[in-house]
DNA sequence: GCCGTTTTCGGCCCGACTGTTTTCAGTCG
C-alpha cells in the first residue's frame, strides 16, 4: 500500500469524523498525520510493520493501530462503521465550497438530505432557507456548487508550476507598474516553487490600496473579479486560475510576505512555537502578549530574526525540519542556478529532438556552460527515432570531431539515454557503452504494477558497470502518470553502494526525482545531477526547475555533480 | 488524537470573509 493511499484513507476518515461531529482537534490530528505520511519518502507500510510508524510527527498509538488495520485488512474499522451511519453522498456534498461539515450534517438531520440530487431538490424547492441561519444566498451557492461538482468531479485542478508562473509574473509586473503600488511580490506555492500550484497569491503594499485593487480587477487577463477593497481582491484569469491579491501598509510588507508565502504547515508550526514564547504572529505583525505591542517589519528576514530564526529560503518552508534547523543555525547552503556548469541530458534530431548537434552545442555555449552531454535515445526506443549501434559509433566520432574543430574549451560529451529493458539489461553492447563519456539508463516501457519486479529491474541497471546515471528514476508525469511502484529505499541503497548517480530531471512535467526522494537519496550519500532532458534549444532553459527541486530537497552544490567541471 | 523549556492533562495559529444576523457561527486559506 502506497503512502498516498494510506494518507487518502486517513483524510477520508477525518472527513467522516467531521461529519459525525467529532472534536475539531481530533479531526486535525488525522489531517496532520495524513500530511506527515504524504511527506514521508520511506514506505509507511514498512515503517508500520516494523513498529516504527509512531516516530512520524503526529502519529501516536491510536493512529498506528488504524494504519496497521488498514494495511492488513484494507479498511479502518472506524471508517467502515461511520460509513454505515453516514450516507456516502454527504462526503460528496461536503466538497461544495462554502458548505462545511456542520452545515452538511444539519441538511441531513433536519431536511433528510443524503445525496447531491436530494440537496439540489431541497435548494430548488426553497427548503434550505427554512433552516435557522441559512438563506437564499446559501441555496444559490448550493445549486452553483452542484453544477460545478458535476462538471469537474475531481475538484479544482492543480496546475504545473511552468503553466502558472508566467501568469503570476505578468500580474505582478502589472501591479508594479501602477503608480499606486509601493512594492509587489509573488507569494504562495509559486514562490516556494512547488511542483504544482492551486492558485496564485500576490501581495502588495500601497498607500491607496483600493485604487490598486480596482486596477487589477480590470486587467486584460482577468475574466472575473470579486469586489475590490482596501485589503485586496480575489480574481480569476480567463484560463480559470484563481488569484488572491492582498494589500497592506508599507511597514508590514515583511509580515505579509512571510504569511502568504506559507506553507500553511510551516506557518502553523511557526506560530505555535511563537505562542510558547508569548508572541502572536500574523500577516499584520508580531504581537507581544505581555506588552500588547505589535511589531511590524518591512523585510521578511527581520520577521524570522525577531522569532529567533536564520532566514529560511521559501523553497524550504514545508515544515520538514527547517524551523528547527533555522533555530540552531543549521540550514543548508542551497544550490543556485549560476553554479550549474553543464547539462547532462539532451536530445537531438538523431532521436526525438528538434535541434541538431551543432545547434544544441551553440545553445549550451550561449548559456555559458562548459559542457553538454548528448544523450539521444537508444536502439530499442522504437518510435522510428531509435539510434542503432552503428549510428551511435558514428555519432561518437562526430562529437570528437566537433570538440577538436571548435577551437574553444566547451566540451560536447558523447552519451546515450539507454533503455532499461524488461529484464534489467540494456540495449547496447558493453563495448559501445564503455566508449561513451556518459550513460543514462532509463525505463521507458513495460511499467508493471509490481514493486518487486520494477525494483529488481532498476537495481540491475544501477549495478551495471557502464551506467553512470539513472534518468527520471520514478517515471512520474505530474499531470498524467503516477510513479511506477518502486522500493525507493532499496533503489537508493543500491545507487549508494554502486556510486550510481540519480538524475533530477528538470522537465517541469517530471521533476523526477521529487524533492522528497532527492533529499532521501542525498542523505544516503547518492550524488545527484541536474538536467533538462532538453528536446530543443529552448529546452535547455528548463534547468531552473531542476534547481528548484534540488533546493526543495535541501541540496547544496557539493551534492550535485554538474556544479563542478567535467571530470572525464 | 497528539504531545511536553508550562504540562502524562489540558492545551492545541490566526485572521478574513460570508451570509445571516443585530453579534456571530461556519468556512476558508
Amino acid at each position: 500500500m502506497t503512502n498516498a493511499e494510506i494518507a487518502a484513507a486517513l483524510e477520508e476518515l477525518a472527513v467522516l469524523y467531521q461529519l459525525d461531529g467529532a472534536d475539531r482537534y481530533r479531526v486535525l490530528a488525522y489531517t496532520n498525520a495524513a500530511r506527515a505520511i504524504k511527506d514521508q519518502g520511506k514506505s509507511v507500510e514498512e515503517l508500520a510493520l516494523d513498529g516504527q510508524v509512531t516516530e512520524l510527527p503526529g502519529v501516536g498509538k491510536t493512529l498506528e493501530e488504524k494504519i496497521l488495520a488498514l494495511i492488513e485488512t484494507g479498511d479502518i474499522p472506524a471508517a467502515v462503521k461511520l460509513k454505515e451511519k453516514l450516507p456516502a453522498g454527504l462526503i460528496e456534498i461536503n466538497r461544495i465550497p462554502g458548505l462545511g461539515p456542520k452545515t452538511v450534517r444539519r441538511l441531513h438531520d433536519e431536511l433528510g438530505v443524503s445525496t447531491p440530487e436530494e440537496l439540489r431538490e431541497a435548494a430548488e424547492n426553497r427548503q434550505v432557507r427554512q433552516l435557522k441561519g441559512l438563506g437564499p444566498k446559501v441555496e444559490e451557492n448550493i445549486i452553483a456548487g452542484l453544477d460545478r461538482l458535476s462538471e469537474q468531479p475531481e475538484g479544482p485542478a492543480r496546475r504545473r508550476l511552468d503553466q502558472i508562473r508566467p501568469v503570476a509574473e505578468e500580474l505582478v509586473e502589472a501591479l508594479r507598474s501602477h503608480p499606486a503600488c509601493d512594492r509587489a511580490e509573488i507569494a504562495g506555492s509559486v514562490r516556494r516553487l512547488t511542483d504544482t500550484c492551486k492558485d496564485i497569491d500576490l501581495i502588495a503594499t500601497s498607500d491607496s490600496p483600493l485604487e490598486l485593487s480596482s486596477h487589477m480587477a480590470g486587467h486584460d487577463s482577468i475574466a472575473e473579479a470579486g469586489s475590490p477593497s482596501d485589503k485586496g481582491v480575489k480574481l480569476e484569469t480567463h484560463s480559470g486560475i484563481g488569484v488572491d491579491l492582498r494589500i497592506v501598509a508599507p511597514d508590514a510588507f515583511g509580515n505579509l510576505l512571510q504569511h502568504f508565502t506559507g506553507s500553511a504547515a510551516h506557518n502553523t508550526e511557526l506560530r505555535e512555537i511563537a505562542v510558547g514564547d508569548g508572541l502572536h504572529v500574523s500577516e499584520h505583525g508580531i504581537t507581544d502578549e505581555k506588552t500588547g505591542e505589535t511589531e511590524r517589519f518591512a523585510a521578511e528576514e527581520e520577521v524570522y530574526r525577531r522569532l529567533g530564526y536564520e532566514f529560511i529560503e521559501p523553497e524550504l518552508r514545508e515544515n520538514r525540519g527547517e524551523l528547527e534547523a533555522a533555530r540552531e543555525g543549521n540550514l543548508p547552503e542551497l544550490v543556485e542556478i549560476a553554479q550549474v556548469r553543464g547539462d547532462l541530458h539532451a536530445h537531438t534530431t538523431l532521436s526525438d529532438g528538434k535541434a541538431s548537434l551543432e545547434e544544441m552545442a551553440d545553445a549550451a555555449r550561449a548559456i555559458g556552460y562548459g559542457y553538454l552531454a548528448i544523450t539521444d535515445h537508444s536502439a530499442s526506443h522504437g518510435f522510428g527515432d531509435h539510434v542503432t549501434a552503428d549510428r551511435l559509433w558514428q555519432r561518437i566520432e562526430e562529437i570528437r570531431d566537433h570538440n577538436r574543430d571548435s577551437g574553444d574549451d566547451f566540451l560536447l560529451l558523447a552519451g546515450s539515454e539507454v533503455n532499461i529493458q524488461t529484464d534489467g539489461t540494456l540495449d547496447y553492447e558493453d563495448d559501445l557503452l564503455a566508449e561513451l563519456d556518459w550513460v543514462i539508463a532509463s525505463i521507458h516501457t513495460s511499467f508493471k504494477d509490481d514493486a518487486d519486479y520494477m525494483t529488481a529491474r532498476m537495481i540491475a541497471a544501477i549495478e551495471h558497470p557502464e551506467v553512470d546515471c539513472i534518468g527520471h528514476p520514478t517515471g512520474r508525469l505530474l499531470d498524467r502518470r503516477a510513479p511506477y511502484p518502486l522500493n525507493i529505499e532499496a533503489v537508493i541503497g543500491a545507487a549508494a553502494a554502486n556510486h550510481t548517480i540519480f538524475e533530477i530531471n528538470g522537465n517541469p512535467n517530471r521533476r523526477d526525482l521529487s524533492d522528497i526522494h532527492a533529499r532521501m537519496a542525498a542523505e544516503a550519500g547518492v550524488k545527484l545531477v541536474l538536467t533538462t532532458d532538453a528536446h530543443s534549444t529552448a529546452g535547455l532553459g528548463l534547468m531552473e526547475y531542476a534547481v528548484a527541486t534540488a533546493r526543495r530537497a535541501w541540496l547544496g552544490p557539493d551534492q550535485i555533480l554538474n556544479t563542478g567541471p567535467w571530470w572525464g
